[in-house]
DNA sequence: ACCCCTCGAGTTCT
DNA sequence: CTCGAGGGGT
């Protein structure tokens, strides 16, 4: 979806205000008026439920469970006394009686994890060799691995205690899911009571919830024939059916399951993938039949093929084969990789490929000024989904496989979702079809577009960019967005359509306005309550919102700010060496002419070189940018970073070096190993160090680290240390 | 001087 | 999810 702009739009300089909310005690419940404590409560519970996000999704909470407690505890007395805002949208409901709308969030106890990818032969020879060589297992040792196929469906999770099913749910983002135990248990192959004697006391079943398809064929006639919504496909079939509110609609839908594997276990009655879930079989579920254990790449292989050749035939949909090395040991010791395990891959079949025809090319300007081509399709149905817009990268990538308008181009869905154009069909080419021309200036406020040259490899940049910089409207807007949104600023009720229509109204053209909204409508004569699709409430819901935001974490006041290549990561990096803004801002200002400590402090902390130092002192060499930070402090107050708040192993919160030959493990499992426990593994010693671990032949750190008087263990301390 | 991995930035659709 | 760039190690 592009922007449109009238294209010379004025900028807009508005009037900034001091605004200082009157935080003054809090008012004893019964004096409060109903106004009063409407308001309160709505900012109770934007607060809460930023907390709450913040604390099962982020895992970063950023108030203490205390402070927490008191605001549940005040919310809970203004509900007492006006009882009628007890509504759905208030978290306390979560714990009371009202049954809510929409379905309960549940963390899983163990994340569910996504897989890699596999589409070619050689990704999976790969990925055997780097298993391999992880655990360093010699070429001809053994290595059994499990495959089954990926079933297209929905994965679920579900908790087992005492045998007995206590919650189900979605797989969700992976770390909290939707609770639809009542709905799972309509479905037959899901036991609500485990059978066996060795049922651990507590586990987490995981598997994929899925319809058939003659079951799927039977439920569109059938709904067709009552005049009742369609389904695309079996698995949006599954999924629609799964969330019903109602869980009477799901016992009347087809569904089933197969058991796959597990998350949290108080104890596994095996000590391999293949033995464990034939313990699942026993125990009552239904496992997949065409699971094969495999003792070599050429075996998956055949049996990939064999999957692929049967597919059509067999009752349900599958995308792929999963491949998963079977002992649980080495399971445990490959880890995983940032939310795939490193023991297992997907290897999909080839995906499903459509051809359409492209009836133009939009260009979009993001917040950093990069103009975007993106594809406009004639809508055709790929893979279950219709498809109408689709990236096309950048200016080369246009060029490369020279699409033009009118083409008849092939569209795949790679890796299942985004949408990839392939190239044209020549044949197919319209005589008078030009080859495109990416536009030189900026569409939306007409400035040069330029490619910018990388100065460490004199090589133009792929991307082409906005000059425009300040006065381009779309790039303020993109930036708005970006400092309003979730891992940013997180203003709820802020969201993109939200901030486009502020922006054109000339309420809100820089970060600060946001905080100075309130104040200003206050005065204003057109009220934002009077605003189409705008009440009173969902004003006040904003303004509570922004009041939540008044002061935030230092790391996402950074991201927020939308610096060059400082993203979430490095605006923590950032955020922990240097404790407020303006210490950064001052080092920054410092470091620009290299004289002196600070570029030096700047490019010493693990993970920022040259480039992002750069990009963090030219952000800050630029007046307007001092100023918009400026502004933002006279309304925003920002916290330190939380510490990792990790498990409570010897060393969590520690930076930990490991240096020379490593006897037992390989450098990557034990970095792995450390970062599970909550440690930080940096690669050089320096004053930051906590802990070095020295191998034999480990050379100039441990001098260094003698010097600097760190603690230096051997390997076997190391795990005598960690518990392992 | 390369190679690998992580991070940033941009994107699709339900 | 994918691509390219940046950082850091070899």
């Amino acid at each position: 979806m592009g922007l449109h702009f009238a294209c010379q739009m004025s900028f807009l300089a508005l009037p900034s205000f001091l605004f200082e909310i009157d935080m003054a005690s809090l008012k004893a419940v019964p004096e409060m008026d109903a106004q009063e404590a409407a308001d309160e409560h709505a900012r109770l519970v934007v607060e809460i439920e930023g907390h709450d996000r913040r604390y099962y999704q982020d895992d970063a909470p950023s108030i203490s469970d205390g402070d927490y407690d008191e605001l549940r505890k005040r919310l809970g007395e203004i509900e007492e006394r006006f009882p009628a805002l007890k509504g759905v949208a208030s978290p306390s409901s979560k714990v009371g009686a009202a049954p809510s709308e929409r379905f309960t969030k549940v963390r899983h106890a163990v994340p569910m994890l996504s897989l890699a990818n596999a589409f070619a032969d050689e990704d999976v020879t790969d990925f055997l060799g780097r298993v391999r060589s992880f655990l360093r297992l010699p070429a001809d040792a053994p290595l059994p691995v499990l495959a089954e196929p990926k079933i297209d469906g929905l994965s679920a999770n579900l908790l087992y205690r005492g045998g007995k099913l206590a919650v189900g749910a979605t797989r969700g983002d992976g770390t909290e899911g939707e609770d639809v135990t009542p709905n799972l248990k309509t479905i037959a192959d899901i036991p609500e009571q485990l059978n066996g004697t060795d049922v651990p006391d507590t586990i987490e079943i995981r598997g994929e919830v899925y319809m058939a398809k003659d079951d799927f064929l039977a439920l569109n006639t059938r709904q067709a024939a009552e005049g009742k919504q369609i389904f695309a496909n079996p698995r949006n079939a599954a999924a629609g059916s799964l969330r019903q509110l109602d869980a009477g609609i799901t016992a009347k839908r087809p569904l089933r399951f197969f058991a796959y594997g597990w998350g949290e276990a108080s104890s596994l009655p095996a000590e391999s993938q293949s033995d464990v879930v034939a313990a699942f079989a026993r125990w009552g579920f239904v496992t997949n039949p065409l699971t094969r254990l495999c003792t070599s790449a050429e075996e998956l292989l055949a049996h990939y093929r064999a999957i692929e050749l049967e597919r059509g035939a067999l009752p349900y949909d599958i995308d792929g084969v999963v491949y998963k090395i079977d002992a649980l040991d080495l399971q445990r010791r490959l880890g995983q990789v940032a939310r795939s395990p490193r023991w297992a891959i997907a290897h999909k079949f080839p995906a499903e490929k459509a051809t359409t025809v492209l009836i133009g090319i939009d260009v979009q300007v993001g917040r950093t000024g990069s103009l975007t081509p993106v594809a406009k399709l004639e809508p055709v149905t790929v893979g279950g989904v219709v498809v109408q817009n689709a990236t096309l990268h950048n200016e080369d990538e246009i060029a490369r496989r020279d699409v033009r308008i009118g083409d008849t181009v092939t569209v795949q869905r790679a890796g299942d979702v985004i949408p990839q154009i392939l190239g044209p069909i020549l044949e197919k080419r319209p005589s008078d079809a030009v080859p495109y021309v990416f536009p030189k200036t900026c569409p939306v406020c007409g400035s040069h577009a330029v490619r910018e040259v990388n100065p460490r490899t004199g090589r133009e940049d792929v991307v082409r960019r906005c000059t425009g910089g300040l006065i381009c409207p779309a790039q303020a807007v993109e930036r708005l967005k970006h400092f309003a949104s979730r891992n940013a600023m997180d203003i709820d009720g802020l969201g993109d359509k939200q901030i486009e229509t502020f922006y054109r109204d000339g309420l809100i053209a820089r970060p600060a306005d946001i905080f100075t909204l309130e104040a200003r409508d206050a005065r204003s004569l057109k009220k934002l309550k009077d605003r189409e699709g705008w009440g009173a409430t969902s004003v006040r819901n904003l303004f509570a919102a922004i009041d939540a935001r008044r002061t935030v974490p230092l790391n996402r006041f950074l991201f927020a700010l939308g610096i060059r290549h400082v993203g979430e990561i490095t605006a923590k990096l950032l955020a922990r060496h240097y404790k407020d803004v303006v210490t950064l801002q001052e080092a920054a200002v410092e470091a620009a002419s290299r004289e002196g400590r600070a570029w030096n402090d700047l490019v010493a902390i693990d993970g920022i070189g040259p480039i992002v130092a750069d990009a963090v002192v030219e952000f800050f060499a630029e007046e307007h940018n001092r100023s918009a930070v400026e502004d933002l402090l006279e309304h925003v107050t920002t916290e330190e970073l939380a510490g990792p708040v990790s498990a409570d192993s010897t060393v969590a919160g520690k930076t930990v070096v490991f240096t020379g030959t490593l006897e037992r493990i390989t450098r990557d499992e034990a970095k792995a190993m450390a970062e599970r426990l909550g440690a930080k593994v940096a690669g050089s010693v320096s004053s930051k160090t906590d802990l070095v671990v020295a191998g034999p032949g480990a050379g100039s750190k441990l001098k260094k680290a003698s010097e600097l008087n760190i603690e230096v263990i051997s390997e076997d301390e190391w795990f005598t240390r960690v518990g392992a």
